[in-house]
DNA sequence: CTTAAAGGCTAAATCCTTTTAGCTTTTAAT
DNA sequence: ATTAAAAGCTAAAAGGATTTAGCCTTTAAG
């Protein structure tokens, strides 16, 4: 606000071309001389001159803008969110958020809103399929960096935390105790988070040989809600306590410890309760419960490198796979 | 991106102001015949025209974006973001997101840094008192809402949650069992939410005849190390085991858990602990922990409202007290 | 003394919209 | 047949920065 580039010419008696080459670094280049560089300086310097950014966003086609698209602002991505916002600002760009609520439709209008709205890049914690993904690559000129949920595919960049070998480490856990009567509380089927967790999960079994029954395993959603009903499910349809539980996200212990709080208050005393998502509060529950912790901290601040790499360094994508944290308790 | 106005006007054979005017619903205004709006409409959408925003944010002034300077996006803010996201998306605006950590440097700085990338309001959750606030407002000349922090002045716009009838709820609750030695953990000392909860705090005790005892009240700050120090100190220094805490945020709550587990895993047994804040794990701790539940729904839609208010239908400053529910387990 | 090179700076175009002021043509009225 | 009004549209400016092409002056070389 405040000063423009024609002001400061006027007040340093020069076209507002010199000022813009001299704030630009671009001195020596134009062979401004010393003297005057020093004035325009000292003059910016006085007036507190910034760039009217929107200006400079019209005229160098870059906002210095990065859309963030995520399901929630729940734990994980609020934390995602916020060290992504910190990386970003120190590297000059700020975070444009919005939230889908793991709908696609609504995962496409605000892709196609922050598209328009000249963002540079995009990250990304998507629902598309390949199909979906690809269709949009094909409109959108911008970078994509994808977070949380993997789409496969050599030319995507993603950074997700490596759902397969937590689950794995997790289940593996239980499974050396000798429990394998154990059931799948999962999110959205297509998901690379399902994929790769109900993955881990499988294999941990079957190191034990022990193949997994389809019974075992549902995937309605990962909201609370779904969480309550797929425990529901369980309890209700299997005349037999099961010996564990395996609940994929955080929001599905909570449906798990809605239901049995309500109908099922000894589920505790027969049932080893698992879940993917740390929590601190886990610590407090009696009997505890094992989880995995998501590194969102290294989630978040490879997203932003990828991301800038291509920005400002020509990096092509690239793809990362954070290791998670076991937290047995 | 794709077409420009200049493009589409070539298309349709005519100015680009008329292409402008037509699509800005001023054909009638203007006399621009129906014959020629029509034309200019539908080849607009045949091609999918979208004006670039960055143009019509450099021309009008008006970025259609606000910026939202917040300590955190833990799982109060993150909801309070989450819910201002979806109202502002609704009505065209975008969201910039910015955390500060608490720290007030980083929140002059995000201002600033938000104020010159030309958002056109600022909805913050400010550590700054009444003269810093001035100070600020003299410099900047865009509508700002605090949210969750008050700052007391008749032109401040806020909305925050009732803090101090939330804690005198709360706490008259175990007043009223007959618990007069209730401590006091509390969060930054000059910050409206630790006076107002410090204030229904007392005033519950007051209520039973009972003058707070100072040196039951401490106010290191809100992170969950102070919660640790604070829970320490008081199990230290005192000889008798509390009949009670008070946590005055959830950060505090954890804070305090985690002393317990680490070095007075029977504190439950002697004491009862409330808090503000709410958690859905809380109904699974025993014993139960009584809360206080913001309406961080109703906190974010209002504080949109209000900022939406000023900007485009000529309202003044508002000031929204909302209402918080008590959970008794 | 002439010419080329170097030094120091700037006019104008560009990015894309919006908006003001006004131009040209047609119609209606006198 | 004028003149005024209405109809229909547009040129150009504005918003603020960046950048290209090039202008004018001084110095150095021949």
């Amino acid at each position: 606000m405040s000063l423009s580039l024609e002001e400061l010419a006027l007040k340093a008696d020069v076209s507002k071309t010199t000022v813009s080459l001299v704030l630009n670094g671009k001195s020596s280049i134009y062979r401004i001389s010393k003297e005057t560089e020093n004035r325009i300086l000292k003059i910016a310097k006085e007036h507190n001159y910034k760039p009217n950014s929107i200006a400079r966003a019209l005229r160098l086609n870059k906002s210095l803008t990065i859309g963030l698209i995520i399901p929630y602002l729940n734990r994980h991505f609020g934390r995602v969110a916020e060290v992504i916002e910190q990386n970003a600002r120190e590297l000059g760009y700020q975070i444009i958020i919005a939230v889908t609520q793991d709908c696609l439709n609504t995962e496409h209008d605000l892709i196609e809103n922050l598209y328009e709205r000249n963002v540079d890049g995009l990250i990304l914690a998507t629902m598309m399929n390949r199909d979906q993904f690809n269709d949009l690559s094909s409109k959108i000129k911008i970078p994509i960096v994808l977070v949380d949920r993997r789409i496969d595919g050599d030319d995507i960049a993603w950074v997700v935390s490596d759902d397969e070998q937590g689950t794995h480490e997790l289940v593996s856990v239980l499974c050396q105790e000798g429990v394998k009567d154990i059931y799948f509380v999962g999110g959205i089927e297509k998901l690379s988070t399902s994929i790769d967790r109900l993955n881990g999960f499988k294999k941990a079994l079957l190191d034990q040989g022990v193949e997994c029954n389809q019974s075992k395993i549902q995937q309605i959603g990962y909201a609370v809600a779904d969480g309550y009903e797929m425990t529901k499910n369980i309890i209700e349809r299997f005349s037999k306590t099961p010996e564990a539980i395996f609940t994929s996200a955080i929001t599905l212990l909570e449906g798990l410890l809605q239901y049995a709080k309500e109908h099922k208050p000894d589920l505790f005393s027969h049932t080893r309760v698992i879940t993917y998502d740390d929590h601190p509060m886990l610590d407090y529950l009696q009997p505890p419960i094992f989880s995995v912790r998501q590194n969102a901290e290294e989630i978040a601040k490879k997203s932003f490198e990828i991301m800038h790499g291509i920005l400002e360094k020509n990096r092509s994508f690239a793809q990362e796979l954070i290791k998670p944290e076991l937290i047995l308790r």
